[in-house]
DNA sequence: ATAAATACGACAAAATTTGTCGTATTTATT
DNA sequence: AATAAATACGACAAATTTTGTCGTATTTAT
């Protein structure tokens, strides 16, 4: 239950890496993977996802590779977790608005009220507070 | 990301339907299941499960069903949540041990963050104040 | 005795997640 | 200019999890 995935497990595993080392430094999705032990094909979608939403600088071609491009403290967990799985709310119906009950539905409010303090958690903390030693 | 599943669905909806009716007075499963709209072997289920757990209480026979069997108001959403769906946790390695990395894991301790935090906020919560009116 | 309810395990179907592959593009190096 | 190493991206395959169904046993009011 309220599990996450390997995505954003992989993206935190690298951005642990970025923080750890030289700012400028560039590392490519190869080295990640073998550093740690995970798939390279998934890990390079997961730095892609990062990279086309400026979290991380991709460059380009041989000692190419990515590093951090903004600063984690400007990051908050819910921009984050979005940015690797899309819509946060524990279940679809809270952005989604095509529910069969609709009309019926008794529990749209409980569902929100925790959707609701789940977002307040995740927006008062930010990518640096996770993802630091 | 962080989605409850239909069990949890299902089960605040019924106990949503308990706390709005007489204390005392049974609801099978069917009736349920109809008034809902919701399909009844997976609701008997989640109700077997909540009886179990001695949330609601069970009568067997005809003309039975099930009622609230303790004040919402003494269950964590922790618990209840737990009860319904195994160990919350973000990851599995909150509570398993069977990890490869185990060794050079580096975001163990942000997972850990991430967990406790939702936890506090579960712990904080009773089920009574998700499931009023 | 019968019928309506809970209890429970095994299985099937569906959906989601996870991982792989092929191909295109960019660019440093030779 | 050719090559090789890197990112970019879409399509597909495999695996896992979730969701739902079915059959059978048990209880009990009528």
């Amino acid at each position: 239950m309220l599990k996450i995935s390997r995505k954003v497990e992989y993206a935190l595993i690298a951005l642990r890496h970025f923080q750890s080392q030289d700012r400028d430094k560039l590392t490519s999705a190869k080295k990640l993977a073998t550093t740690y032990g995970v798939p390279q094909e998934l890990l390079a979608k997961v730095l892609q996802r990062l990279a086309k939403n400026d979290i991380i600088h991709a460059v380009k071609g041989p000692s190419g590779g990515y590093r951090l491009s903004i600063d984690p403290e400007t990051i908050k967990m819910t921009e984050f977790f979005e940015i690797m799985e899309g819509p946060m709310g524990i279940m679809d119906c809270y952005f989604d608005s095509g529910c069969d009950q609709m009309d019926g539905c008794t529990i749209r409010r409980p569902i929100n009220r925790i959707n609701d303090s789940i977002r307040d958690m995740f927006n008062n903390m930010t990518l640096a507070e996770v993802t630091h030693s």
